[in-house]
DNA sequence: ATCATATATGAACAGTTGTTCATATGAGGA
DNA sequence: TCCTCATATGAACAACTGTTCATATATGAT
């Protein structure tokens, strides 16, 4: 039947799920990717970057925050490779560098405008 | 120029961007579904149901963790309406309930499998 | 060189998160 | 009714996260 049997499990059903689902790995690299969006900050930083490159100092004013908290989510966002950045004299200017990140925030923001 | 002003600002670059950031509840629903799927157990749970309901002690199972801590990860994804649930004697099954997650997911899924 | 400015970094701290453990609820069977 | 099983819940705790503050680095200007 279809209810759990002996220790509570439904082998059969666990075992055909169990094949479908994706290794560690690719759990980790999927969850790796929606944690860097999930913090405000580093969000409104990835959407401010969708029209322009900024300079650090532009992207603090941009989310109301100190330039130091935006440098070490710029630094989390870069590491991630999901930022680069190009220097010009003293300015370090930061843009986009995932173009499937982007398209995941642009499919969120689609989700919640036009809600279900 | 291009360069930061004064006060270590493009005001006008600034403004322009500023325009384009989607405001404050956008940015927390957004964070609050990445927030979601940014858990390994709490993904791969959604990814299990992707094929198929299961109930709590066969989720446990599949997630290999205890009752306990999957009704409290299911419990969270219920009240963001990602899952559902239904009685059937004593058991209850979940299922998936958010048809844009799973879209968010299966992106994801797609780009780390197709690496850039 | 010296100084000011833009950015980066490390330590510290508060707030949050996920799991465990103990216990509660709620349904079916004896 | 009493017991068992499936699930839920609250408290506690360790681990993690994001910001601040102080300080460091690096570039350009004087």
């Amino acid at each position: 039947m279809d209810i759990c049997g002996d220790k509570c499990i439904n082998e059969k059903k666990v075992l055909e799920t169990l094949k479908t689902i994706p290794p560690v790995e690719s759990i980790n690299q999927m969850v790796d990717i929606f944690k860097a969006l999930s913090d405000p900050t580093r969000l409104k930083i990835v959407l401010a970057l969708l029209k322009q490159e900024h300079c650090v100092c532009d992207i603090a004013v941009l989310c109301n925050l100190s330039d130091s908290a935006i440098s070490h989510q710029l630094r989390i966002l870069r590491t991630m490779k999901i930022l680069k950045n190009r220097r010009e004299g003293k300015i370090i200017y930061y843009s986009i560098d995932d173009d499937h990140v982007v398209s995941l925030i642009k499919m969120s923001l689609d989700h919640i405008t036009h809600a279900k």
